[in-house]
DNA sequence: GGCCGTTATAGCATTGCTGCTATGACATGG
DNA sequence: CCATGTCATAGCAGCAATGCTATAACGGCC
């Protein structure tokens, strides 16, 4: 029922779900705090494995969480911000807003 | 020990976890959020319900939220940026520079 | 008093993210 | 070829957030 592994294609359904324009936000946000935190690591030289110790967390969580395999929570933004020496911002902006 | 119910008391205990720096960090985003969103709804002149009703979710999950009951996860957050026509920014950023 | 609208909480089922181990694929260097 | 390092993925246990109903507590208002 699940299809519980398959990462790309389990996202790429949830983008595709009927009427869940939001769940595709999501999506597309899981997926762009991945290549940002996938930047900032290979920036710094580390490996998924070092950021995952870092980050108190498991190098497969880690690559994971960059394959943009999940919808990523709070805390764990927090872990990877306080390990890569960034800080998480979030917020609501008003819509017209530039970044 | 469960005390399951009791959001505040829950909040106090779950900043107050030693070591859990990040955590602590979660739970202040969670409050602050809660805090920004019943401003928006409130400034809209709307009653929980309402949101929840715009945001997909039951009034007791906007009570929740608003309290800062729990930690907020991306999608749900989406749905209600969505329902108060702001949009949200989730970033990272570096750590001196001003908001 | 009763009635209604609003918010706060309780208690539970479901969902789905995380944590983990193990393993596969793929390079590179010996 | 073999060893090592890195990243990707499967599969599962555990658990926290959500979704829900029901209800209490606090108003106003008639």
């Amino acid at each position: 029922m699940g299809e519980r592994g398959d990462w790309a294609a389990m996202r790429e359904r949830r983008m595709a779900e009927p009427g869940a324009a939001e769940a595709y936000d999501a999506a597309r946000l899981a997926f762009e705090l991945g290549r940002a935190v996938r930047e900032l690591r290979e920036r710094r030289g580390w490996s998924q494995a070092q950021l995952a110790k870092e980050s108190r967390m498991t190098q497969s969580a880690v690559a994971r969480f960059e394959a943009g395999g999940t919808v990523p929570t709070l805390p764990v933004l927090e872990r990877l911000a306080a390990s890569l020496n960034v800080s998480l911002s979030v917020r609501f902006e008003p819509r017209d807003a530039a970044a």
